[in-house]
DNA sequence: ATTAGGG
DNA sequence: CCCTAAT
């Protein structure tokens, strides 16, 4: 009579999807309600009315999902919810892009309804990024060639740690020593689980708590090694640098979010209101049966997790990631992480509070300094050129990765160190330079410098794309080596390294006319510019001189600068 | 001579 | 970067 189903959802949500995973459904008994992707297990009685489904019936769904190889997942939820991770990645595009938009979706309605909280660094850098050419573009903003700290408000938003929600989380003071989890009864398992996941529990499964906690700790630290490290058993917690602590803490630790890294853009707090609102929203009001979801849906969610964590990356991945234009790292990172994103689209209004992190921010919402995979990918040299795809952009997720982060930083500093090696290097054109092997190199190979670069974008700017003679007359005076010809080049390339898409040449034909009059510079080339000059900044002239200790100060770098 | 584009 | 077609 009864039947065990899923739920309430909303258009948005793909319902179709979720019903393939859950296999047994009545369609009829969905109920929309105003969260996209929160699924409530419930179980449809005689009347037709919904009644929370019991731990049993929920413990039934799981095992028929475990067995459901499928894309398809159940992701813990906080509360007594499950939420079904539709994984539709379209959906988020979509969702993104509108929210880029400023399309009234969830992702930007918070900051609406929140003016305390700090604007989404990521969401303005997706503005900007879906409008490359708008005039929003401070020019001046380039003219940083020193390494005083960019003061427009380009994406540099400085945005700071804002509150983040403090219900029920993880008290490792309620951990007692060393953990010895096959010595425990099943009331300690439960209380260490609280302690590790900050919430209750009611189930008495020994091997599952036990499997529950090891995991949850595992995981935690595995993902966060500079926050909570597993020492005999004991979970120990290392004392790092606030922001960062806490974000990691956040999401390594959360157990209401799904316990890890899924979840690293919700705070507790975010999730308990959802699931509140849900459950009023229903009218089921929030029952005692909170371990049952969790029993299920967290369990599923570890598990995928943890498949996730061991592949290793592609060759192509790693490839690609280390191709240092950051753009393409990035796509590939998405690949690694978007299940996180995907998996909490309501969710993604708490992104905010995680997000400053490193030395202004900046870096946060770099393209592929971040996607917290945890993955280790090692640095090789850059060998495929491709064009990265178009909106990925959209879809990078916040996470206060340490590792990526200087990974980013290493890359960087290996690109400027290269750059000044030829800058130092100036004189004679570079011509061949043999290689050990034999092999000739590239003829007239001289890597752009920042001055240079800067000079070309402020040359466009003043004298408009394709007028390349002019700029390289009148900004290029002093570059003997560089033609015009070059500038068009770079610039073409800039415009590919930042993604930035030609306005379409549909009706806007009054534009057309203006293709070489003064333009505004597309933010992501302001951007790029900007991070070579905060890159270049950051280096001391020291590093670079040391290995052209010949010519320091005579040459013709001095001018250039 | 310059530009735009493909290689 | 180079080469070349087109202007």
């Amino acid at each position: 009579m009864e039947t065990v189903v899923d739920v309430v959802g909303n258009e948005e949500a793909k319902v179709e999807e979720s019903e393939a995973a859950i296999n047994k459904i009545t369609p009829t008994s969905l109920q929309k309600i105003s969260d996209p992707v929160v699924y409530q297990l419930v179980r449809v009685d005689g009347n037709g009315r919904l009644v929370p489904a019991t731990e049993d019936e929920v413990m039934a769904v799981e095992d028929l999902l475990e067995d459901d190889k499928s894309e398809n997942r159940f992701v813990s939820n906080s509360g007594q919810t499950v939420e079904c991770n539709t994984n539709c990645r379209h959906d988020l595009d979509e969702l993104q892009f509108k929210a880029s938009e400023g399309l009234p979706l969830d992702i930007v309605k918070l900051d609406a309804e929140n003016p305390n909280v700090p604007p989404n660094p990521v969401a303005d850098f997706e503005k900007q990024s879906v409008s490359p050419w708008a005039p929003t573009a401070d020019y001046g903003s380039i003219q940083l060639e020193g390494s005083s700290k960019p003061s427009n408000g380009l994406v540099e938003n400085g945005t700071s740690t804002s509150a983040v929600g403090t219900s029920s989380k993880p008290d490792f003071s309620m951990l007692k020593g060393e953990i010895h989890l096959d010595n425990l009864t099943v009331k300690e398992l439960q209380e260490t689980f609280k302690a590790t996941f900050g919430r209750e529990t009611s189930v008495k499964d020994k091997q599952w708590l036990k499997r529950r906690i090891v995991m949850g700790l595992t995981n935690s630290s595995d993902f966060s090694t500079t926050t909570l490290v597993i020492k005999d058993n004991g979970v120990v917690k290392k004392g790092k640098e606030e922001t960062c602590n806490r974000a990691e803490h956040n999401i390594s630790m959360d157990p209401e979010v799904g316990s890890t890294s899924e979840n690293l853009e919700s705070p507790p707090s975010c999730h308990d209101n959802q699931t509140e609102n849900h459950s009023n929203a229903t009218g089921m009001g929030s029952q005692n049966y909170s371990m049952v979801d969790n029993y299920g849906s967290e369990d599923a969610n570890t598990e995928q997790r943890a498949t996730k964590r061991v592949r290793k990356p592609t060759r192509r991945y790693i490839e690609e990631l280390s191709e240092g234009e950051s753009r393409d790292s990035c796509a590939k990172l998405i690949s690694s992480v978007g299940n996180h994103v995907y998996g909490q689209p309501s969710t993604n209004v708490c992104v905010t509070p995680v997000q400053k992190v490193g030395l202004d921010g900046r870096w946060l919402i770099r393209r592929d300094s971040f996607g917290g995979s945890g993955v280790q990918v090692p640095y090789v040299s850059r060998i495929r050129r491709s064009r990265p795809r178009e909106n990925f952009m959209t879809l990078v997720p916040i996470t206060s990765s340490d590792k990526l982060y200087t990974e980013r930083k290493v890359e960087l500093e290996k690109e400027l160190k290269n750059l000044e090696s030829y800058e130092n290097n100036s004189d004679d054109d570079v011509v061949t330079m043999p290689a050990a092997s034999g092999r000739m190199r590239r003829k007239h190979h001289r890597p752009w410098t920042l001055s240079e670069v800067v000079k070309l974008v402020e040359g466009v700017a003043k004298y408009g794309a394709g007028r390349w003679s002019e700029i390289k007359r009148l900004a290029f005076a002093s570059y003997s080596y560089r033609t015009s010809v070059d500038l068009k080049d770079k610039w073409r390339n800039l415009l590919r390294a930042s993604f930035v898409q030609l306005p379409a040449e549909k009706g806007m034909q009054v534009q057309s006319s203006r293709k070489h009059a003064s333009i505004p510079i597309p933010a992501p080339i302001l951007l790029r510019v900007r991070e070579l000059a905060e890159m270049q900044a950051q280096v001391p002239p020291s590093f670079s001189a040391s290995k052209f200790a010949g010519h320091t100060g005579s040459d013709r770098s001095s001018v250039h600068e």
